[in-house]
RNA sequence: GCCGCGGUGGCGGAAUGGCAGACGCGUUGGACUCAAAAUCCAAUGAUGGCGACAUCGUGAGAGUUCGAGUCUCUCCCGCGGCACCA
């Protein structure tokens, strides 16, 4: 036999392309399609270990179910548009289009030597005009529904090399990477899609998806729903008023001031009326010179101006207060002005303390009081024990400690009267124990823990232990200075103790008029339509801006008349091509404008005096559709086939980096539903399942990188060890249905080799003459792998499955002989995983068709199964014992046997049973009577 | 600051509330060899014990339970995201 030798890579990896072994047929006889898509790679030059974790491994997902039966699309392609192109067109002088399909054309090669079964024919390039004519065409379907519009937008702009910047292209001390200059704010007139159209839609049909909640989570944050109302606040004595927007108009009568944003228009129409007109333009100048990184490095400092001078008035109690301006009010979200109830919000909290602005409290929480008493110890005088009274605490079975009731009080309940209550009861209860202390303090329900928890290790001079419990008597004025205890108790002691605090849940409204007593939920409504005030919904979510000032990406298929009036370009002069002959020195315009082809071509079309715009696309327009030319790639007429999408979509299963959980994967499912709505693609939701996958890291376990020189190499690790141990490796290295960090391992990679070649030599022990002998144990192991290792594939566990796999090899080595079956079966699991290796030995075999044609094998839920159970027995919770009967045992002789083991019997001797558990063929725990204290 | 995710041996990780550490790496010892590599066999959470065995052990502390890595709460640490979103 020869040794195992990966070059016989390459030879099936030809004769595969040479079969045409992946080409998937738009139907198949008796097969259902299956769409798996994994998000397709931007061309930046080599392929690294990043895009193998990214392909090879869903690859093993897509040959399984190719397997199973399914005809499955499993396709590539390139994001070839995009930023990194003119860089190096600007750097190194080379032209774009040839950096990005020379880095196709090797990548393209590179992606091959993985072995996935890619169906190349499919495959598709953003930046072929056969590709992008589509992405025009798909843009003027939006434009003409009225989805596509002009407005202002800012750009960074780096004032040295007359350019605008990407934000990643922005340091961040704000100045540009390149030139190095202050990055500037400029306005622009640019491009924009209506996704907040589809805001509604595309928050409710998350619903219907089966992705990862985690996932579905981002979507909502960045969707950011909020149900409030905008209520007008009148200025006194002027006609002015300041119309707030705000989720919680239930506290209104909590508003003690107005904030309105730097940027707020009314604050410059009032500038008579202030009297403090200087400071509050000084302050105004300053917050909009800001940036964003400023602002990031002033976390929690919140800085305002009051405009002196006037005052508005609370529409719910008449009452005036006072107009600041501060920049934690943004000017882009609601109506850039709030309304500030500094009792019920965070931010107007820690504004109001800081500015010492007043604190109302509108809505009470039902607070849940903790009563406690210390009590002198009857068994053991000079200790202490507690009692403690809140919701839900259960009576202690263990005697004297807790005991329970609930107590609901309302907010005039005075605790220290409910101290003395108890105090009497346990007068009552307790006899002659003697109280020593009562402290009480109101906390919410999820404190009730840290009384016990804050107690265990405080200096041993102020407290006893008793049972196990310390006890420390505090009494409320003690306990807020207490080094040891909670800040959440203290908080809430401390805002008792001052009559104010902060609390955002929803509660019982006091202070509050006539809506004193009703539910906050309920007086959301009622305050509103008291006040006049309109029931509002809004979204973060803002239009989707898609002008680049760039040169290499998709061209907006639009024109200019003489007057600057916009026009989409008829469909025949699609695709609407980008221009070649252009200039990429910055001059402060956008590098097709100075095109001369492009001018000449617009004015040959459209007339003297029109010009094109000169805009590219944003590329996650790109990527918004490719999925679905992937299924009908080569169609001249329209993007891809009714027939076909209905064919193949939605795709069943996505994967791709957790980075795209919001932007691209939101981007993409609003494109999709609208080109739902235009009739052009047939689905709601473009894809049902997403796996967000991990990332490999060095071997020191940083991020790869040239900087730290921990950069592994696929192509060297191939030509080490080849594709399959390197496919191997990746799919063991840790679960892939999870975002985990996966430090490179050289031993591990190894360890997967070595698998494969002893895999290989396995095949020494296949029996020579037809003897069809099976050891029973193999047997339900067989059909035990058989399962799990299919299970595992179908949730993207890859490494427990790789483990399945290798204990069952393990178990036939074990073995002096193995049947041929058995051998095959071992490569018919195996074949996702190492499809060229399994290939040779299955070839080897004799087989004349490839083993990527067989089925996956089925297995029988009755031979996984032994005929003997191992039940573990556990004493009071410990296991001490266990033993090995037959299925049939009944309930009542298992638990028998049990009790008489004598690792048993040494553990219950001198205790009394007070019950026994037993779990369905698993164990039997014995419960013994605690001794008695 | 807010939101999301996570914390298990020397390392990657495994574990429907039921024997923590599967599988792999690494390490140690042994076999083979003149020797080394490769390969094979064995051991490998910590502590105590010659040993059978015992105790402890999944970031910390509590809670629920006959039983908690797993469920609940609080805290600590790490990673990722962010638009201070009213």
């Amino acid at each position: 036999m020869q040794k195992y030798n990966h070059k016989i890579e390459k030879k099936w990896q030809k004769q595969w392309e040479k079969d045409g072994l992946y080409k998937t047929p738009d139907t198949a006889a008796k097969k259902e399609n299956y769409y798996t898509l994994v998000e397709f790679p931007y061309p930046s030059g080599n392929l690294h270990i990043g895009h193998w974790y990214a392909f090879a491994v869903p690859d093993i997902f897509a040959r399984y179910k190719r397997m199973q039966g399914h005809n499955v699309l499993f396709p590539i392609g390139f994001d070839a548009f995009g930023l990194p192109a003119e860089n190096a067109a600007i750097k190194n002088k080379v032209d774009p289009k040839k950096w990005t399909y020379e880095n196709i054309s090797r990548m393209t090669e590179q992606l091959k030597s993985i072995g996935a079964s890619f169906d190349w024919s499919r495959q598709v390039i953003t930046s072929d005009p056969e590709y992008y004519k589509w992405t025009q065409w798909l843009f003027l379907q939006l434009y003409k529904k009225g989805l596509a519009y002009r407005g202002k937008a800012v750009v960074n702009w780096d004032p040295i090399d007359k350019t605008v910047l990407a934000n990643e292209q922005v340091l961040p001390d704000g100045t540009a990477e390149r030139s190095g200059a202050v990055v500037e704010k400029k306005e622009l007139e640019q491009w924009f899609l209506k996704i907040t159209d589809y805001a509604e839609r595309l928050l409710k049909d998350l619903g219907e998806l089966s992705w990862l909640e985690e996932i579905k989570q981002s979507q909502r944050a960045w969707i950011g729903k909020s149900e409030g109302a905008l209520i007008k606040f009148q200025i006194s004595s002027l006609k002015f008023q300041i119309e707030v927007f705000t989720t919680r108009p239930d506290t209104l009568f909590g508003a003690t001031y107005l904030v309105l944003a730097p940027e707020h228009k009314i604050i410059s129409d009032l500038r008579l009326q202030i009297s403090n007109w200087n400071e509050v333009e000084r302050y105004i100048k300053h917050a909009l010179a800001k940036k964003d990184i400023d602002r990031i490095a002033e976390k929690g400092e919140k800085t305002g101006v009051e405009l002196k001078g006037i005052k508005a008035i609370n529409p719910a109690n008449n009452e005036e207060i006072p107009i600041w301006v501060a920049d934690y009010v943004l000017g882009g979200y609601g109506t850039g002005a709030i309304m500030a109830v500094p009792a019920h919000d965070e931010r107007d909290f820690a504004f109001a303390k800081k500015n010492k602005l007043p604190v109302r409290t509108v809505v009470a929480q039902k607070p849940v009081t903790h009563v406690v008493a210390f009590l002198e110890s009857k068994q053991r005088p000079g200790t202490f024990l507690f009692q403690q009274r809140d919701k839900g605490m259960p009576t202690n079975p263990g005697g004297i400690g807790l005991f329970g009731g609930a107590i609901e009080v309302g907010e005039t309940i005075f605790l220290q009267s409910l101290a003395r209550e108890l105090e009497e009861e346990l007068e009552l209860k307790l006899g002659e124990q003697k109280i020593v202390s009562t402290c009480a303090f109101e906390a919410n329900e999820s404190d009730r823990h840290i009384w016990a928890a804050h107690i265990r290790d405080i200096d041993e001079s102020s407290l006893r232990l008793h049972e196990g419990k310390a006890i420390v008597p505090l009494t409320l004025e003690e306990a807020i200075v207490h080094p040891r205890m909670n800040p959440r108790v203290k908080d809430a002691i401390n805002a008792y103790l001052l009559g104010t605090r902060l609390f955002i849940g929803e509660g019982t409204m006091i202070n509050s008029g006539k809506f004193d007593g009703m539910e906050s939920e309920e007086a959301k409504e009622k305050i509103t339509a008291f006040v006049k005030g309109k029931k509002e919904t809004t979204y973060k979510l803002r239009d989707w801006l898609i002008s680049r000032q760039r040169y290499w990406g998709c061209p907006i298929p639009i024109v200019y008349d003489p007057n600057g009036k916009a026009y989409p370009i008829p469909e025949e002069h699609l695709p609407w091509t980008l221009p070649t002959d252009v200039d990429f020195t910055p001059t402060g315009e956008p590098p097709l404008a100075s095109s001369k082809e492009l001018k000449k071509r617009t004015e040959k079309i459209f007339g003297k005096g029109w010009r094109s715009e000169y805009d590219t696309m944003d590329t996650f327009i790109d990527s918004s559709w490719y999925f679905l030319r992937y299924t009908d790639p080569k169609n001249d007429k329209e993007p891809a086939s009714k027939k076909l999408l209905k064919q193949w979509m939605p795709v069943k299963r996505y994967s791709g980096g957790a980075e795209h959980t919001t932007m691209h994967l939101l981007y993409s499912r609003f494109f999709h539903k609208a080109l739902f709505d235009l009739g052009i693609v047939t689905e709601k939701e473009p894809y049902l399942s997403r796996m967000n996958r991990g990332i490999i890291l060095g071997t020191d376990g940083r991020k790869m990188s040239k900087r730290w020189g921990n950069v592994i190499d696929p192509d060297t690790q191939v030509k080490m060890v080849g594709a399959d141990s390197v496919r191997l490796y990746l799919a063991f290295i840790g679960p892939y249905n999870t975002v985990g960090h996966y430090p490179w391992d050289t031993g591990g990679i190894a360890g997967t080799r070595r698998f494969l070649e002893r895999v290989w030599k396995l095949q020494e022990k296949i029996a020579k003459t037809e003897n069809d002998t099976l050891n029973p144990e193999l047997e339900t192991l067989t059909h035990q792998t058989i399962k799990k290792v299919g299970e595992d594939i179908e949730n993207f566990k890859f490494n427990t499955a790789v483990s399945a796999l290798m204990i069952f090899a393990n178990a036939l080595e074990k073995e002096p002989v193995i049947l041929k079956t058995q051998y095959e079966l071992l490569l018919c699991l195996l074949a996702p995983f190492a499809p060229h290796v399994t290939e040779e030995l299955w070839k080897g075999l004799l087989h004349t068709s490839s083993i990527h044609t067989e089925t996956w094998p089925p297995y029988d839920e009755k031979k996984m199964e032994k005929a003997t159970m191992t039940i573990v027995v556990q004493v009071d919770g410990k296991v001490r014992d266990e033993f090995t009967i037959s299925k049939e045992t009944t309930e009542e002789e298992i638990k028998k046997k049990a009790q008489v083991l004598d690792k048993v019997l040494r553990w219950v001797e001198g205790k009394d049973i007070q019950k026994i558990l037993y779990v369905q063929g698993k164990l039997v725990s014995i419960v013994t009577k605690r001794k008695h204290e």
